[in-house]
DNA sequence: CTGTATCCACAACGATACTG
DNA sequence: CAGTATCGTTGTGGATACAG
């Protein structure tokens, strides 16, 4: 049950104010898009759990990036367990809020965009 | 009237392909998403007619994400008169296909942020 | 009008190694 | 398991000035 719930807080820069670059500022980077998705798919999810289903990110980044997610509120950290040390990750309900957005760019991309092939795919 | 357009290539880093990485890669910065917002909203502009939508942009950023999203293939550039010189910024059909998740953007944007109060406001 | 040239600051990303 | 430390590279953004 959600009462109207206060709206996050995001610093203006020009004359009047733009959602969308606020909104880019909040998720426009490479990495934020994909792990709030792996939460989406999978609720709460451990350090390296996410990291194995963040394919290809570093432990760096993705530390960085989900300390920047907690920043703004879009993630919450939780320690489940002192020992052995486990923590969750799980999505706020303004990062569950971006479902829409995130299931835009996954479709889009699935609809509009094709990977490269790989060399191993002419190797052999 | 399209025809099955050709996709978008798009480099893959991780093991298997991932869309949202992808589109993430595409127009997670800053300023994209405004620019494509633009172009949608106003059709085709001059540079300093999108330069005033985009509020707040510099010149060589605005100029660096146009050539960005042109080798990206979601921005075409059209020279429209040579004396005086004028060109039109308009989006490509893979540009024009991104309209949900810009929209997507803007609604949330819309419900869920608030933009912090300038110091303007409590001088006077 | 439509940009580019420069120079700069800082953020993002990444590989490797190491810690509690 | 869950990170941090370090270092280096590249990317992104920005101010100012100048150019075709």
């Amino acid at each position: 049950m959600e009462e109207s719930r206060p709206r996050l807080e995001v610093w203006c820069a020009g004359k009047e104010w733009c959602p969308i670059t606020s909104t880019a500022t909040l998720i426009g980077k490479k990495w934020h898009p994909v792990i709030v998705h792996r939460l989406l798919k999978n609720g709460p999810l451990g350090f390296n759990a996410l990291k194995e289903e963040v394919d290809g990110i570093s432990s760096k980044v993705l530390s960085d990036s989900l300390e920047d997610l907690e920043d703004k509120r879009l993630v919450d950290r939780a320690i489940v367990s002192e020992k052995p040390f486990r923590v969750e990750y799980s999505l706020t309900d303004h990062g569950e809020s971006l479902r829409p957005i995130i299931t835009e760019m996954r479709d889009w991309g699935q609809e509009y965009l094709k990977p490269v092939e790989n060399e191993e795919s002419s190797i052999g």
